[in-house]
DNA sequence: CAATCGTCCTGCGGGC
DNA sequence: TGCCCGCAGGACGATT
């Protein structure tokens, strides 16, 4: 379940471990409908790994880059020396130069790969309609960005991709148990007040998970070294039973189809 | 326009 | 013991 905090704290490990380094070889096992695009044509150093949302951008010295993104269940490991952590759910093998190796994993195959041409990546990114990353969005532009979200729910708007890129279903949900507010109110109901508090709930769990290396939650997702993320300890509604200030059971809805967790006595 | 549902997959666990 | 079903939940497209 990789979500923004997962996503950035892989591109920052891949960027000590892979950069500069040259891919010799793509191995696809079982995984053609996934990887798009011609494997030659990724042949070359690895100059620079982005991310945009929940999306990871390996960009190369030869014109062309690709798009990776892990969806549910994708696990990208590197591996010191191939064949060392090949599992059988690994379905991308990219062979570098010096025997080292990176592993696309990804048991339930949600996750893809996009080659393309550098020049086409503007393009790319354009179409998928992605909303600004919330880690560099100030208050004022979170304001203005929810006047256009004024009949949606929060925890929908918060999950919209299109609305700010890189939360999922447990940082939304955590987002606003930090807030103090109910998910399944509209954003027409929040007061300045709660706008800040939820605005700021964002940043600091975001920039929090970040400094614990993700969420590993059923052990799916894990680090560039196979080790699981520590922010686990820290949420507060995501698959908890009770509410840590006031002890009262925690509540599961269902918001498109997610279930959702909310303390009933502190979210109002 | 927002919400909901089905879809892409696989494996686990609950219930009968 | 075994089988079916629901659930996990990122993103998108079709429908309500």
């Amino acid at each position: 379940m990789p979500e923004l905090p997962e996503v950035e704290t892989i591109k920052n490990q891949l960027q000590q471990k892979i950069r500069n380094k040259t891919i010799s070889k793509v191995e696809i096992v079982d995984y053609q409908k996934n990887f798009q695009g011609d494997p030659k044509n990724i042949l070359g150093r690895i100059v620079e790994i982005k991310r945009r949302a929940k999306q990871l951008i390996f960009c190369l010295d030869n014109n062309y880059l690709f798009a990776l993104h892990l969806k549910l269940t994708g696990q990208l490991v590197y591996s010191k020396k191939i064949p060392e952590k090949i599992t059988k759910n690994t379905h991308v093998v990219f062979y570098f130069q010096d025997g080292s190796g990176l592993l696309f994993n990804d048991y339930r195959k949600f996750g893809f790969v996009k080659v393309m041409k550098t020049a086409d990546l503007e393009n790319y990114i354009k179409n998928q309609k992605l909303g600004p990353e919330p880690l560099e969005l100030s208050f004022e532009q979170f304001q203005q960005l929810l006047q256009k979200k004024r009949k949606s729910r929060i925890k929908q708007t918060l999950m919209d991709q299109a609305f700010i890129s890189g939360l999922g279903n447990i940082y939304a949900q955590e987002a606003c148990y930090q807030a103090g507010i109910l998910p399944i109110r509209t954003i027409s109901s929040l007061s300045t007040k709660e706008t800040e508090r939820l605005y700021q709930a964002i940043k600091e769990i975001l920039n929090s998970a970040i400094e614990y290396k993700g969420t590993s939650f059923d052990t799916i997702y894990v680090q560039l070294s196979g080790q699981p993320g520590r922010y686990d300890q820290f949420l507060k509604v995501y698959h908890q039973e009770a509410c840590l200030k006031c002890k009262t059971k925690l509540k599961i809805v269902k918001l498109n189809g997610r279930s959702t967790y909310y303390c009933p006595g502190c979210q109002k």
